[in-house]
Order: structure tokens, then sequence, then C-alpha cells
DNA sequence: TTTCTGACTCGAA
DNA sequence: CTTCGAGCCAGAA
């Protein structure tokens, strides 16, 4: 098993993971969080392996909380429902109220 | 081996 | 105010 060769993919997984339920993050957050800081592009690619790791994905969205991975998900409005499923108020593909779900690692962790 | 793309973000002009 | 470019890491061709 690997041991310290964390990859960021690895990391990704973990802090996604630790989403509470009816709160969302960005890429953003998460790859500051864990040192990246710019390779927020790297946490949404590897959400790529999401399926299988148990990770919400849906919980993971944009800076501007805008469904952008949406079209990754089954069917076009299957993230929008998973949210708006949790309470999260969700219009046109973009989070309503994110200051009130958003759950930043850095801070909460 | 090099090159390119990708579920992003920020700063500068 | 708007628009554009650069940076990050990983996987595939």
């Amino acid at each position: 098993m690997k041991s310290e060769t964390l990859s960021f993919f690895e990391k990704v997984y973990d802090v996604a993971k630790l989403i509470p339920y009816g709160k969302v993050t960005s890429y953003g957050a998460i790859a500051k969080y864990l040192g990246a800081g710019k390779s927020a592009r790297i946490v949404g690619y590897a959400m790529n392996g999401s399926p299988g790791k148990d990770v919400p994905a849906h919980r993971v969205v944009n800076r501007k909380g805008l469904l952008t991975g949406k079209h990754h998900f089954e069917g076009t409005n299957l993230m929008q429902q998973l949210l708006e499923s949790e309470g999260v108020e969700v219009v046109d593909n973009q989070i309503q109220d994110l200051d009130s779900v958003y759950w930043d690692p850095a801070k909460e962790l």
C-alpha cells in the first residue's frame, strides 16, 4: 500500500469526504488547504475518480458556487437535485446563499 | 519522449 | 467596468 506517497488526488478525496451534509466547498478551497493554492484545476480533475471513492462531488463547486462539473454527472440536473435534496438552494446551476452553505476546510479544520 | 487538455482561480491591463 | 493570460498537477496520445 503506498505510504507517504500521498498523491494530490488522495488528499482531495480525503477532504471531499469530510464535507458535512448540506454544505459545499470550492476546488480552490480544497487546493489551498492542501497547500497547492493554485492547483484548483487538479482538484476538479481528481473528482474524475470521485465515483468509487465515496466522494460527494456534488458538494464541490467552483468559487462562484456555480455547478461547473454538473456536466460530469448523470443527466443534466442531477447535481442540482442532490444539492437541493440536502437543503442547498440552487438556481440555474448556481448555489444561492453560498456563504450560508459554504464549508471551508482551512477554517473548519 | 514531448505535448495538450482539464469539474479552477487570481491578478493585471 | 470588462477581458485576457499564466500557474498548478496528473493522465492520455
